[in-house]
DNA sequence: CGGGGCTGTAGC
DNA sequence: GCTACAGCCCCG
């Protein structure tokens, strides 16, 4: 459905095929061969020789139906890859392959740092002190949650290269349960492809033109997206082809509980159009795909799942019995009865507690 | 799950 | 002295 000289162009952006002197710089996507581009990778070189070596791939799901057209920066991590935009700090796009064994492990993000991409010229990166006090935080492309199958992927995450300045209210909330979406989906699912980047998208003024305004924080001055895109793509287990894809544009301010995810929904041509990006671009969209949301729910979790599902993260995080005792006490003082799952989880930990207190007082008196 | 911040300590 | 970092606390 696309002609054929761009298919081909992006049949040619290929991460590997590149030479092995490319590999201390960025690696460059379908302008690589442009002279500009040439002679900034040469102004890299000179001025980031320490750049770190790109972490090796084993096995590449994700190349499978392309990777978004673009003609910036790109390059490869374990579970995610990126084209990252030089002069907003900011990733263009990120893509990561979602499966049921990937979102479950014991990587924890408390072990984890939010830092400078090694593999970015310090030229155009951004850094901690840019977000910090701006009033945006830092929100994650590719989740880090996505990657509890490897705390170096999971790290990975981290690097600033996949961070954008986010509302603190749509980063923890509708941002997080379309996320959570995301990973329920590989539950239904043998394989899921997730796209996630910024948009700064125009606006109209009071002199009745349009214009893409938008702040930047820091002494890098990091590009605030208006909004924020996820194209989510699924394929059923024994099944070649995929299924279903959803294009999904939320603007990046609070959405509260009562929204839903259909409520987001665009044509994924119109999205392109916004982003000037073709996603997954060797998929034949011809062939039977259809609409996510009319394969599956869409349906993202409603607020009382969501403070019982954080009710048991604080049960399992709890330190002492005075502040387990307080996450029931002030759930139940929100009039939410806790179920079934969250009470066992309560008991275990409350007789953790009651047999360290007991070894404690046998430790005293021996 | 998604984010903040403060404080004590190690090391230059 | 300062900075970087780890651990701990808090929030939705």
């Amino acid at each position: 459905m696309f002609p054929a000289p761009v298919t081909s162009m992006v049949a040619s952006f290929s991460w590997r095929l590149l030479s092995p002197r490319f590999l201390g710089g960025f690696v460059l996507g379908a302008a690589a061969s442009s002279a500009s581009c040439v002679a900034a990778l040469q102004l890299y070189d000179k001025r980031e020789p320490e750049l770190a070596p790109v972490a090796p791939v084993q096995k590449d799901p994700l190349e499978e139906y392309g990777f978004p057209l673009t003609g910036t920066e790109a390059r490869q991590y374990i579970n995610h890859a990126l084209a990252y935009d030089p002069a907003k700090r900011t990733p263009k796009w990120v893509i990561e392959h979602l499966s049921r064994t990937k979102t479950v492990g014991s990587a924890d993000r408390k072990h984890c740092k939010f830092k400078p991409d090694p593999n970015i010229p310090k030229m155009f990166s951004a850094t901690n002190e840019d977000y910090l006090g701006s009033g945006w935080t830092r929100g994650h492309m590719a989740p880090a949650g996505d990657n509890k199958f490897s705390t170096e992927a999971m790290a990975e995450t981290f690097y600033l290269s996949n961070i954008v300045p986010q509302n603190y209210e749509n980063n923890a909330g509708f941002w997080n349960r379309m996320e959570m979406y995301c990973r329920d989906l590989t539950k239904r699912f043998e394989d899921v492809w997730v796209v996630s980047g910024p948009l700064e998208l125009p606006t109209s003024h009071e002199d009745g033109k349009k214009r893409v305004t938008y702040e930047v924080i820091g002494a890098d001055e990091v590009a605030v997206p208006s909004h924020l895109y996820k194209v989510i793509l699924v394929r059923e287990k024994g099944s070649e082809q995929p299924l279903a894809i959803g294009a999904f544009v939320v603007p990046n301010s609070p959405i509260g509980f009562d929204h839903q995810l259909p409520e987001y929904k665009v044509q994924l041509e119109d999205l392109e159009k916004m982003s000037g990006l073709l996603f997954f671009p060797q998929l034949d969209r011809d062939k039977g795909l259809k609409p996510l949301c009319d394969v599956d729910s869409c349906r993202l979790i409603q607020l009382h799942e969501f403070k019982l599902y954080i009710a048991a993260r604080r049960v399992g995080g709890a330190r002492n019995l005075q502040k387990l005792e307080r996450i029931l006490s002030e759930l139940k003082e929100e009039g939410i009865t806790p179920d079934g799952y969250l009470l066992d989880l309560y008991e275990k930990k409350r007789k953790e507690f009651s047999l360290k207190s007991g070894t404690d007082r046998d430790e005293r008196k021996g």
